[in-house]
DNA sequence: AATTCGCCCAACCGCAGTCGC
DNA sequence: TGCGACTGCGGTTGGGCGAAT
């Protein structure tokens, strides 16, 4: 037996939203905020599930988002953190106010991708792809290098604590060692990484 | 003008973590 | 303590749209 699906499938929309959808979702969580989405379809008169209702406000409808173009700032400051903590789209999102993890996943794979390999890093470890370079290197080379190293000398060092629930609760949190990571200047506190806190100085990620 | 191609992004899917009973 | 329900996250997909041919 598999897990239940999420909602009654026979009996929703997919695909493309709707302006009267967008109204109704807006309206209610107007009246009544966020939460319970599972029941939320239903109550808000939306043959959607709740999943879809969750997704559709989080990255298209809440009033917070920030719409454009993202700026050079913003681009560095994605791979700065992409850098730190990998692909941690939420945790990276709670760092740029106003955009969803959504579209900085989609971001990262349409441009900072093909940014960092036309300055010869791998994306992923944010490392030079061709490390076995023979003699010559040339001016941009360095310069990729140099960024490379910049990163590198962020001395990142995360350490990653209890939650809060797990604080309150017993025998847990303190039943259980530390976990760290050894990543920079920056900590990350509780398994949801609730928040990202500076642990010596934040003069190298000054954007942050 | 019609067709093809490639890019972008909204939305879906499955899994894992958390919560409450 | 175990289990089911619920929520959130990350990977992936596919439709729309503009550029190129």
């Amino acid at each position: 037996m598999g897990r239940s699906p999420c909602c009654e499938k026979a009996h929703t929309n997919k695909g493309a939203w709707t302006k009267e959808e967008d109204q109704r979702l807006i309206d209610y969580i107007r009246a009544h905020g966020e939460g319970c989405w599972r029941s939320l379809p239903r109550a808000a008169g939306l043959l959607r599930c709740g999943k879809s209702c969750r997704l559709r406000w989080i990255n298209y409808l809440r009033p917070d988002l920030k719409r454009g173009n993202f700026t050079e700032e913003e681009d560095e400051l994605i791979i700065k953190l992409h850098a730190l903590l990998g692909n941690k789209w939420s945790l990276i999102a709670g760092r740029l106010p106003g955009r969803t993890d959504n579209e900085i996943k989609n971001y990262w794979n349409t441009h900072i991708k093909r940014k960092l390999i036309s300055r010869g890093l791998d994306p992923q470890t944010h490392r030079p792809e061709n490390n076995c370079t023979s003699s010559g290197t040339t001016d941009e080379q360095q310069q990729q290098q140099q960024q490379q190293q910049h990163i590198q000398d962020l001395n990142l060092e995360l350490s990653i604590g209890p939650t809060q629930s797990e604080l309150t609760r017993p025998n847990s949190a303190e039943s259980r060692p530390q976990q760290q990571i050894f990543a920079g200047n920056w900590g990350l506190r509780g398994a949801n990484c609730v928040e990202i806190v500076p642990l010596k100085n934040t003069q190298d990620i000054s954007l942050l």
